[in-house]
DNA sequence: CGCATATTCTATAGTTTGTTAGAGTATGCG
DNA sequence: CGCATACTCTAACAAACTATAGAATATGCG
């Protein structure tokens, strides 16, 4: 019919790549959690909850696809995002998401929304904030993330030491938690010991990555 | 290990759906024809060379996905794509295409840069040709295409009748032709017969979802 | 109503993919 | 050099997906 039609089949076949790396739960999550800085196949694996093996895997269709690069340090390999692009894709594919699935919104509610009013901040809002200078900015994500990149003026207080660190955190102001995007349990888990301890806390509604693109202070190493 | 397990596996499936319709060549195919304006199910088929029954089940796919909405008219049903973060999620993955995958350069190549020297012209510069005033724009998309939506002034010349219809194009003008986007051949053809022809005559680098999303003037009806 | 057209649904065979085990490779260290 | 660690490759089976045939549905028209 057409008389490009093998062009055209080879183009959409190559752009298709991509999509297929898109096509697995495990391959966005792992692409998610690289949004946070580069991370060892190891590490992953532990953070996914997934067999080293499989992990291996799933990581070497994300390579096919050039969605993730790596660089090795020893025995280490370290995978990292190939580039902006990639996760300016994961944001496009987040809101799409977001906006579109019911199953998404419901899911969302359910664990996030629903656990309790923590009053959710937007990045701007928690730029302002930053400015006026009264609030604490608590990064509850693992250190090794902090390290790789944070918002300039956080702290680092990883969700899981959080109970036995309080005392760092001073009393008086306001707390913003944040972690590695919308859907990024930590926060919450934040806030609610937060409160449990009197203090005034909230959570950013976004995360790291979403900091990050909008072109806003960042900072890296301890 | 982490107490979230069960709401990410819940939550990462779900965008995994939408990396699902997104991983065969021609659901993508289908999207970027659907980013040119409404079509119906045969239509679709004609243009993507495939049997209606797999056209059929590709856009059920997409619809379960929620990438594309449905419209019913007589007998036919009109396919578009669901809004414009669906057509942002495209062009996104169009641009990690062009930039990380070798193979679509090489594709991209062969059929298109090395066909000859089209000089495409960005579409600032269209944008600039035109409020200067002289140049001939011409859509050589089929014509349903044209009437959906297009650059405000361009004429439509279907690239499939531009051959008996040349003597409607001024000849003293530089003509510019734009078709569905980076990747689609008509302007190359248009541009190749024209210069033939004696006419001074580029191609757009980008096409109208480009164009629409740069928030550009467009007109739509005949 | 009955027929034609456009599309979808159901079922199935053939292929692809995900998972996982076992063997293999690369690096560092004693 | 040999061993330990971190990771990758090969292979094979089960699960999921694609293409496609045949039946079914929805709408318009005479």
């Amino acid at each position: 019919m057409t008389p490009h039609r093998a062009f055209k089949d080879a183009l959409y076949a190559q752009f298709a790549r991509i999509g297929h790396a898109l096509a697995s739960p495990k391959r966005i999550e792992l692409l998610d959690l690289l949004g946070q800085g580069e991370k060892t196949v190891e590490n992953l694996a532990e953070q996914t909850a997934t067999p080293v093996k499989n992990t291996s895997a799933h990581l070497r269709a994300l390579r096919h696809a050039r969605l993730v690069d790596t660089r090795r340090d020893g025995t280490y390999v370290f995978y990292r995002l190939a580039d902006g692009d990639v996760s300016r894709l994961l944001r496009s594919l987040e809101a799409i998401g977001h906006s579109r699935l019911a199953e998404v919104q419901q899911v969302a509610r359910t664990y996030i929304d629903g656990r309790d009013q923590l009053e959710p901040v937007t990045l701007r809002e928690l730029r302002r904030l930053m400015r006026a200078g009264d609030v604490t900015v608590v990064d509850v994500r693992p250190a090794d993330e902090f390290v790789a990149g944070h918002i300039a003026g956080a702290v680092s207080v990883p969700v899981a030491e959080l109970k036995r660190r309080l005392r760092e955190i001073p009393k008086g102001r306001e707390v913003v938690a944040y972690c590695r995007g919308r859907y990024c349990v930590y926060s919450l888990e934040a806030v609610t010991l937060l409160r449990k301890h009197g203090y005034r806390a909230r959570r950013a509604a976004e995360g790291l990555p979403d900091w990050r693109a909008a072109g806003l202070p960042m900072e890296s190493g301890a």
